[in-house]
DNA sequence: CGAGCAGTTGATTTTTATCAAGTAGCGTGG
DNA sequence: CCACGCTACTTGATAAAAATCAACTGCTCG
C-alpha cells in the first residue's frame, strides 16, 4: 500500500523493498535507511482511496484532514485565482506524497490527471505515529527538502526562463519523476493534456503547441503521438533548457 | 543565538520564549512544544557568523556542509542561469533557516541583503542532533512544510499573476515575514532593491517602477522613502493581490 | 457518419521587456 | 559646506514575446 518511491538522487542500490501488511503493494524507502517496520505502522492507519480521471483529492480550502501517498497513477496539485487562472504547482505519481504542505487547510487543489490508487491516512494519526518512528519522520523532512528544492527550480522556470526553456526543461525533468516512464531511453510519456502542461509551466495551450511544433520541425524531438513523444537530441535539448542558445 | 520565529500561522500566546545560552539571543519556539532544553542543543553546535551587506552566505555548487539560522539581518536566496538571468526564490529574516532544502551541494546561493548575523551549524552535526530530539525535528518538518506553501504560492504568482498583482501581493507578504516590520499598521520597509524585488517577482526594474508609481497615482500606496511605503487602501490593495479588478 | 473535443496553426493585440534618457539622493573629497 | 559623481530609480519610446482571438484538423466515441 505505501510506496515510497526512491528519490530521484538516490542510487538504484540503496532502494530497499518492502510490501505493505495491508494491500500488497511494494513500498520503497526513501533514501534513509527506512525499513518495513518503520512503514508497518504507517499501513496500519491507512486506507485505500481508488479515483477515476478527473477526480478530485482535495479541494483547496477544505480542512486538511487527510494526507495521501500515491500508489499507482498520477495526480496535479494546483491553486486557482478567483476569475479561474490555473496554476499547477506539480505532478505529482506513484510514491508521492500530497498534504505534506498544508496547515489547518489545503492550501491547493489535487485531482487524478489518470485513474489512480491512494493510501489515505488521518493526519492526526499519522502525527502521532511519526513521534514513535524518527527515522519516518526523518524520510518525511527529506522529501519536503526535496520538494522544496524543486519547487525553487520551477520558480526559476517561471519568473526566467523563456517559453522554449520552459518546455525543455519540463521535457528533461518529467521522466525524472514519472514511475512509469517508458523503457525506452529518452521517450516521454505525457499524461497530461496541453492544457495543464501549459497550466505548470505558466503558458498558454497555444504556446505550448507552437514551442513543441518548433522542437519538431528543429530535430530535437519526434512525436510518437499526442501523449508520447522521443528526445532526438538530449544535448541541444539540456543546452535549450538552461538558455544555451 | 539560535531563533526560531514563530511561522505566521501561529496565534501570538503560542509563542515561548527561551535564550540561548551560547550568544544570549532570543530563541522562539514554532508553534508546535518545542522549549529551551530543546534548543539548547542546538546551540552547542552552533557558531556564530557576522556578514556585511552583500555578502555571500553560500555558493550554488559548494558542497552543502552548513545549516544556517538567521539571528539578524535579511538574506536573499536565488538561483542564476548561466546568461546570467537571476530568480530570488525568497527574502528570508531572523528566524528563518538557510540551508534546508538542499541535497549534496547547495542548489542555490544566499547573500546578505543589510548587515546580518547568523547561527552556522554543520550539517553532520545537525543531522545527529535532530534524531535525539524529535521536537526538533518536527518543527523543522513543520518549518519545511510551510515554507512549501509558501513556494506554491509564489509559483501561481509567477505562473499566473499580471505584474500589478505580483507587486500588489509582495506588498501584502512582505511585512507579514518581516520581523522588523514597522510597528505602525499598514507600514512596509523594504531593505531590498527594485532589481531585488523585479528578480524575485519576475519583472524588471522599470516594470516594478512603473507600477509602483501607478499604484501611488490611484492612491491605493503612499511612497515614504525609497525603502519605506504605507498601504494607504489595503483592501484595494488585497483585491488588486488576487486580480478582482 | 457526425458531434465534440483536443490540438494545431494563423492573424492580431496586449503585456512586458528592452533601449534610452533623464532625475534624485547620497557619500566623497575639495 | 558645496560640487561632483555615482548609483538607484523613474519615465518615455520602441520592440519582442506571448496571449488572445479565430479558423481549421484530426481523432474518438457514440
Amino acid at each position: 500500500m505505501l510506496e515510497l518511491r526512491s528519490l530521484p538522487t538516490d542510487c538504484a542500490k540503496r532502494r530497499q523493498e518492502s510490501v505493505c501488511s495491508a494491500c500488497g503493494a511494494r513500498a520503497f524507502s526513501v533514501c534513509s535507511s527506512l525499513d518495513s517496520s518503520d512503514l508497518a505502522g504507517l499501513d496500519a492507519i491507512a486506507e485505500r482511496v481508488t479515483l477515476k480521471a478527473g477526480e478530485a483529492l482535495i479541494r483547496e480550502g477544505d480542512p486538511a484532514v487527510h494526507l495521501f501517498n500515491i500508489t499507482s497513477g498520477s495526480v496535479r496539485i494546483y491553486k486557482l485565482l478567483p476569475d479561474g487562472r490555473r496554476q499547477i504547482t506539480g505532478f505529482l505519481f506513484a510514491g508521492d506524497f500530497v498534504g505534506l504542505a498544508t496547515g489547518q487547510d489545503y492550501a491547493f487543489s489535487g485531482e487524478a490527471i489518470e485513474d489512480a490508487t491512494l493510501c489515505r491516512f488521518r493526519k492526526t494519526d499519522y502525527r502521532a505515529l511519526i513521534r514513535e518512528r524518527p527515522l519516518l519522520e526523518e524520510a518525511l523532512l527529506d522529501r519536503a527538502t526535496h520538494e522544496l528544492a524543486a519547487a525553487q527550480n520551477q520558480m526559476l522556470l517561471l519568473g526566467r526562463k523563456t517559453a522554449q526553456e520552459r518546455i525543455a526543461s519540463f521535457l528533461l525533468d518529467l521522466p525524472t519523476r514519472d514511475p512509469l516512464r517508458p523503457s525506452t531511453e529518452d521517450q516521454v510519456r505525457l499524461p497530461m493534456t496541453r492544457s495543464e502542461i501549459a497550466d505548470y509551466l505558466g503558458l498558454t495551450i497555444e504556446t505550448v503547441s507552437r514551442v513543441l511544433t518548433k522542437l519538431k520541425t528543429t530535430g530535437v524531438i519526434r512525436l510518437l503521438s499526442l501523449n508520447e513523444l522521443r528526445i532526438e537530441q538530449p544535448d541541444r535539448l539540456r543546452d535549450i533548457a538552461e538558455g544555451e542558445v
